[in-house]
DNA sequence: ACAAAAGTGTTAGGATTACACCCATGT
DNA sequence: ACATGGGTGTAATCCTAACACTTTTGT
């Protein structure tokens, strides 16, 4: 990244988007049992950064956080909630310092935070010429982080465990198909503690969201375990009014 | 409100406040037996809105939505939580189409909501000289509103409902002293069902977050109930997380 | 054979709900 | 006296947690 790449940047951000106005997303997903998060690296940076961006000026607020996911992941299938506004004073201090004031990314920004969840399977990190690397980090420990993004990315888990309290949670974290004993490992994951298998066997089933399909996960040790899709409507209606 | 005086606000606006952003807040009060929404008319305008005001550049958004509060109602011990972002297009469109393209409020908005409880006996509205009235309407039913502001208000009274439920609240709400069958009221309005005497009763005790005083409450009809206000730190410590 | 998966039974505890009773007390 | 407020008892219900037992089944 050259310092006339950064000022193109600058300008056409001026030209397009809304001043002030950064999206944040935490993006969740599940892969070998364990929580992630999809994390950047920008160049020249030691400390990680959520993936994000900026409004738009014809744009909604869900839709521009939908689309810079999309551009980021390849993702478009997401289940996106807002869950907080970062917005004290000298957040984004710092950075940039050796530009000129007119630099786009040297404005105060207030920063709209959105929490993901995906499909990691499904999902290609996708670094642009800003960055130098984009990957999946495990939630615990949260690596170092610029700014605030630690606190941000505390606040969405608690926010994800909390809707997982009351709503259910998998549909676009886990594969078309799953096991049950996948779908348990995601609640422990995000909940961050070991449940009782019976009792998460009933609870899934009275929650009646969920289709036996006639295959099972073959290729395992031991006894192959039933795959599961969820049921969209009952789902979505278990969902109320969030987003998905 | 002469054109001139609109557009002398601009100015001023544009010098001190950072575009684009707005801070909404759906103010609850309470008075009897009756929860209230603090709301503006705007001259020449038929319809209600919600008390708002702009980022100065030099300031926190949670600084600013108490600064906004306090501006208009003289509150300032104030429980005020963020709930919502609202940035659709247009959301803001129609008004001010007669005016000047670089006018300030024709500007495109993403709002910041913020609900705050406050105790309405203390609180005197106070209209600017923007707006014709700044009065305390009825939740129930919602009168119109301008823009989004009716879907802002219900989010914000679900979001109450939901705190409601896990959290103490009252203080802020009610005067210093109170009695039980008043909070007890204060539930009732906001869940909008009423609640058994008796459990209500135990459910506050162990809550543990109540002083009895000496006095009761003179006056009324019949026994004479008791007085009592919150013991502070415990009802801090029960509210975890939540400003107030 | 083994170990995981599936399905079910049971029990204890906690919280909530609904009623009901008794006493106290201003007007 | 009377209607409200204060305080408590209790039974029914629901949900959750904890544990245990059985059967099934790929490798």
């Amino acid at each position: 990244m050259t310092n006339q790449d950064i000022k193109d940047a600058s300008a056409e951000l001026w030209q397009n988007s809304i001043p002030h106005i950064s999206i944040d997303s935490v993006v969740f997903g599940f892969l070998n049992n364990q929580l992630n998060v999809l994390l950047l690296k920008i160049k020249e940076e030691e400390n990680w950064i959520l993936p994000g961006g900026y409004l738009q000026k014809n744009e909604g607020i869900d839709d521009a956080a939908k689309r810079i996911l999309y551009e980021r992941s390849g993702a478009d299938k997401i289940f996106l909630n807002h869950f907080g506004v970062f917005g004290d004073l000298n957040r984004s201090e710092g950075y940039f310092k050796d530009y000129p004031d007119d630099l786009w990314h040297k404005q105060r920004f207030i920063t709209i935070g959105y929490y993901a969840l995906v499909d990691q399977t499904q999902v290609n990190p996708i670094p642009d010429h800003f960055t130098d690397c984009c990957e999946w980090k495990p939630v615990h420990p949260i690596p170092n982080m610029v700014m605030d993004h630690e606190i941000i990315i505390k606040k969405a888990l608690s926010t994800l465990r909390e809707h997982i309290s009351h709503k259910p949670i998998g549909y676009n974290l886990l594969p078309e198909a799953f096991t049950l004993p996948e779908l348990q490992g995601l609640y422990e994951a995000i909940l961050g503690e070991k449940l009782n298998r019976g009792n998460f066997y009933r609870k899934m089933m009275r929650y009646d969201i969920l289709i036996k399909l006639d295959e099972q996960r073959r290729g395992g040790a031991y006894k192959a375990p039933d795959l599961y899709k969820f049921d969209e409507d009952k789902y979505k209606k278990a969902l109320g009014g969030l987003n998905w």
